[in-house]
DNA sequence: AGGCCGACAAGACGGACCGTCTCGCCAATA
DNA sequence: TATTGGCGAGACGGTCCGTCTTGTCGGCCT
């Protein structure tokens, strides 16, 4: 027996390669998976994370990983999105809402003092940075870090920027899109580049710049 | 023969690893060494660019490579210090500098139009993502890559902002590494993540609101 | 109930690179 | 002229890649 393999595939004209039959798969491995793959990239960091690594790890065969993700990173990014998840639900919803007191400047530095403690807790940290440096270099994962990871944050700010334009607190005339970089990119970049210190000090001021601008009144 | 070989060296004691004798090293092979580098990230990208590749491309044993250089990212640092040399030797000196025509935003815009177009720069692109990206993963290259690359730009724009500080274009209160942040970080956020439009018009945009600020005066 | 199907764990397989090493070869030095 | 040490070349054992094979097991159709 054996030997009449493919050839014997009559069902099926070969067409679909990605999916297999998504009803079958085991939530089990799947879940034992993302907290092996999170697991090594937190303990040996990400280049030495590897797939048979996280398939060891994990108790699963390697081809239960190759049959549902495309790379390592690609798992990462599953693995990170599912820990989100884990977390908000754990978490009230409101934990992830921008507040509105009425004075932007305090509810942008209340924010950002959240977000630098989120980038510090060592949970997240190792594969947040992994999966942006994959982004950097990897254009197919950086539109999806981008979209799945970073997009909904800057909408909240865009967001909150609309309603203090509503209130008169910020200029009719300013893009918001643009207006958020003005204190998430600096923040960003210190973060990933260590370009200098990252404190909530630091952040407030960001705000107050941003917000007045460099030029005297 | 053979046999008796690391006892054999009496002379040192056996202390300085690193470094080989400088002196006696071939220029020829350094010089070829970044020229593949360089162009082997340009074509094939930088995870797939191996050192086992450089050292073929170059006529180079793998030997010759290790000696000198710790890792692959190592390599590439070197190569694109040079290769920034090269070029800073072909254009005028006059080209890294900030103008100073009195006038800070159009001195910025001006500048911050001609990063654009360097970091489009297809000789650019390939190498200095790929820095980028290590830096982001690996604390120690990342502060070689910011120290080398990126600090001696900020600075020139610090010094801009410090006279126009002296000018009274910039408030006398503002921490001038943090000011410079809110048109910089945006546009190095804009270019590694792509998260929006990377255009002349999208500088501008982010030194006016810099300057005058989100709120209405 | 029995048979079939497809995901599963395990791991063998050839191939790519790793980083180390050994080998003569050669140029500069002593 | 003899010594020294970097050099090109490539062999080496090892790791991990991505694919393929085998046998097991649970759910679904008949």
């Amino acid at each position: 027996m054996a030997t009449i393999r493919k050839s014997a595939r009559s069902t099926h004209p070969a067409a679909e390669r990605p999916h297999p039959d998504a009803t079958r798969r085991s939530q089990r491995s799947r879940q034992a998976i993302y907290d092996a793959a999170l697991a090594l990239v937190g303990e040996v960091g990400y280049p030495k994370t590897t797939i048979e690594g996280i398939a060891a790890r994990a108790g699963v065969g390697k081809q239960t990983i190759y049959r549902w993700w495309s790379s390592k990173a690609d798992v990462l990014l599953e693995a990170f999105l599912d820990l989100g998840e884990r977390l908000v639900e754990a978490a009230g919803e409101e934990a992830y809402t921008i507040p509105d007191t009425g004075d932007v400047a305090a509810d942008l530095k209340v924010v950002l003092r959240a977000t630098v403690d989120e980038l510090r807790d060592p949970r997240f940290e190792a594969p947040y940075r992994a999966l942006a440096a994959e982004g950097v270099v990897n254009e197919e994962l950086g539109r999806t870090f981008v979209s799945r990871l970073l997009e909904p944050s800057l909408q909240l700010h865009a967001d909150r920027l609309r309603a203090a334009q509503e209130a008169g607190q910020v200029r009719q005339d300013i893009d918001l899109r643009i207006a958020l970089e003005l204190f998430v990119s600096p923040l960003a970049q210190r973060w990933l580049q260590h370009t200098g210190p990252f404190s909530h000090a630091y952040t407030d001021t960001l705000v107050d710049y941003a917000l007045h601008g460099l030029a005297p009144r």
